[in-house]
RNA sequence: GGCCCGUUCGUCUAGGGGUUAGGACACAAGAUUUUCAUUCUUGGAACAGGGGUUCGAUUCCCCUACGGGCUACCA
């Protein structure tokens, strides 16, 4: 049987990481076994509705590079990809038919009211079951309490209802196999009769999955973990359908970096990272959540990092493409806990793989930059890679570049004022005054040679180099740590060295102190 | 409350009846002959507790504790 897997989820906002990587472990398993990974809209809940949510989803994924080969965008043999176009269809209402028909699913008349009343009433009595089931159902009003007679006056009435599956009435043991969790066991009076079809004529997420995987030839199903305590109700679906189960794989959770529970965007915003692939605005508040992209990360990291949140390679490899990913990627290597999710790990990635980046592919990030702060002055590619050689290892991501390393591009227009008032003193003025005259001299852009005129020129005047080094430094760039000081020199060169130690030696800082 | 799932360094994890319990992030120290970062080296740091089974258990079983999930006409 050929290996077919989705992604289902719901448009009612923007996807966050946990269900990208869900997407991510679908997509490596398919890719692994040489399937087919495909993306289904599950829009069954009308009230929850986000415009602009499938478009984020697509984006998402295209953004990391998980591409859905059957889609409702890209269509597919088993369309339409959407769960609102296939109720139109009719398919979720024969097969709900095929059920009522065969005594394995009932209509309920109960109003909010009564349901909230029953829940009430158990919990009065602390009875261990408060669910809607075998042990509640006969006291409630169905076509299971009522005589045939009434349901079909109240049908006739057009009374609303749902549709409930009906579980067994002895507690019989529900078993299945999860290839991550392995044999689960659960009795029959644990599970609640699931509503089927909503009052609203739609069917929910437990009935159309399971139709649709069905009609879709879905072999395995992946998905997060807290699927789990619904899965055994699922398998009684699948039963009652006639069907043969595809293999059920739960995943587990994304936990919040910090204290306990799952991710969530509220976390996001506290700890200040983004929880979500891409740039999102809330369509009715109007509010922004930031993403991992406009955050500066690159899409292979972001996918990296996520691979890593509850998988292993069982090597000590850790940078891994996704064609590497999906010829590695297995269930028997996923993690049975759930994974706290650590920020700092994230930035690490991005800055591994930025490290690997060659020069010339970093430019375009340069010029980008560069536009941003505003800075027009044209500079040579020459130059532009020889920054870029200086400042790549020591940031996280691109556009660090030219912000923490603004001043190989201008002339600094500020100073560290407490590294000046720890290491100034006014004896040096003169120190600096004599090296900006040697630094006019200098034409060579070669770093030793800049780092021997300065030292030379410490020993004639009695200094010692740690004295001045990073004064030279703040002098020339404003900040008291940056790139490699001759280097930088010999790439800025004697002119500009020396119009910016003037420059500073003007500056009401080193005067007064 | 009930049910389900889980538990190895602070975090992500490897391992699996006999190991100096391995790696990565983070942290600390040292080195790159005097800044900062990178890099390199080194270091501290873990099998939740209690019972079994066994010659031997972190590894298998049971219990407890703790954590998480679910308990909607949401997915």
């Amino acid at each position: 049987m050929p290996v077919r897997v989705r992604f289902a989820p719901s448009p009612t906002g923007p996807l966050h990481m946990g269900g990208v990587r869900t997407a991510l472990f679908n997509y490596l398993f398919a890719k692994h076994t040489g399937g087919t990974f495909l993306l289904r809209i599950e829009d069954t809940d009308q009230n929850r509705f986000v415009p602009g949510a499938e478009d984020y989803i697509m984006e998402s994924l295209r953004w990391c590079g998980i591409e859905p080969f059957e889609s409702p965008a890209a269509g597919g043999p088993y369309g339409p990809y959407r769960q609102s176009e296939r109720k139109e269809l009719g398919i979720y209402a024969s097969e709900i038919k095929k059920l009522l028909d065969g005594g394995m699913a009932y209509y309920a008349f109960d109003t909010a009211e009564d349901l909230e009343q029953m829940r009430k009433k158990l919990e009065q009595e602390k009875s261990s079951n408060q669910q809607y089931n075998a042990l509640t159902r006969m006291e409630m009003k169905n076509s299971l309490s009522l005589s045939r007679e009434e349901t079909y006056s109240l049908l006739e009435k057009q009374t609303p209802y749902v549709i409930r599956l009906k579980t067994p009435e002895e507690n019989t043991p529900i078993r299945f196999h999860d290839l991550i969790r392995g044999d689960v066991e659960v009795f029959s009076h644990q599970i609640d009769d699931k509503v089927l079809i909503k009052s609203d004529g739609m069917p929910t997420y437990h009935f159309a999955h399971i139709v649709d995987d069905y009609l879709m030839k879905i072999s395995h199903i992946i998905r997060g973990e807290e699927w789990l305590p619904s899965a055994p109700a699922h398998v009684l679906i699948w039963k009652a359908l006639g069907w043969e189960m595809p293999a059920l794989v739960h995943l587990p959770l994304l936990l919040r970096p910090d204290g306990n529970g799952k991710l969530s965007k509220r976390d996001g915003d506290r700890l200040g990272f983004p929880v979500f692939p891409l740039e999102w605005k809330d369509p009715f508040s109007g509010e922004v959540s930031t993403g991992y992209r406009e955050k500066g990360y690159y899409p292979e990291a972001f996918v990296n990092m996520l691979a890593f949140l509850g998988w292993n390679p069982g090597t000590e490899q850790e940078i891994f493409s996704m064609e590497e990913l999906a010829a590695h990627f297995s269930f028997d290597h996923v993690h049975k806990a759930g994974a706290k999710f650590d920020p700092e790990k994230a930035v690490w990635f991005n800055a591994k793989y930025l490290h690997s980046r060659e020069p010339e592919a970093l430019l375009p990030a340069i010029h980008k930059g560069l536009a941003e702060q505003n800075i027009s002055r044209p500079f040579s590619d020459e130059y532009l890679l020889k920054s870029i050689a200086l400042l790549r290892d020591r940031v996280h991501f691109e556009h660090e570049m030219t912000q923490k390393g603004i001043y190989l591009f201008q002339s600094p227009v500020k100073y560290d004022e407490a590294i000046i008032s720890k290491r100034w003193k006014t004896e040096y003025r003169v120190f600096f005054e004599v090296w900006s005259e040697q630094c006019k001299t200098i034409s060579t852009a070669d770093a030793q040679h800049w780092e021997s005129a300065f030292k030379n020129q410490c020993q004639g005047l009695r200094i010692k180099p740690g004295e001045v080094l990073q004064l030279f430094r703040v002098l020339i760039s404003g900040e008291s740590s940056g790139v490699d000081l001759f280097p930088m020199a010999a790439l800025l060169g004697g002119q500009e060295i020396s119009a910016r130690i003037e420059k500073a030696l003007s500056h009401p800082l080193m005067k007064e102190v």
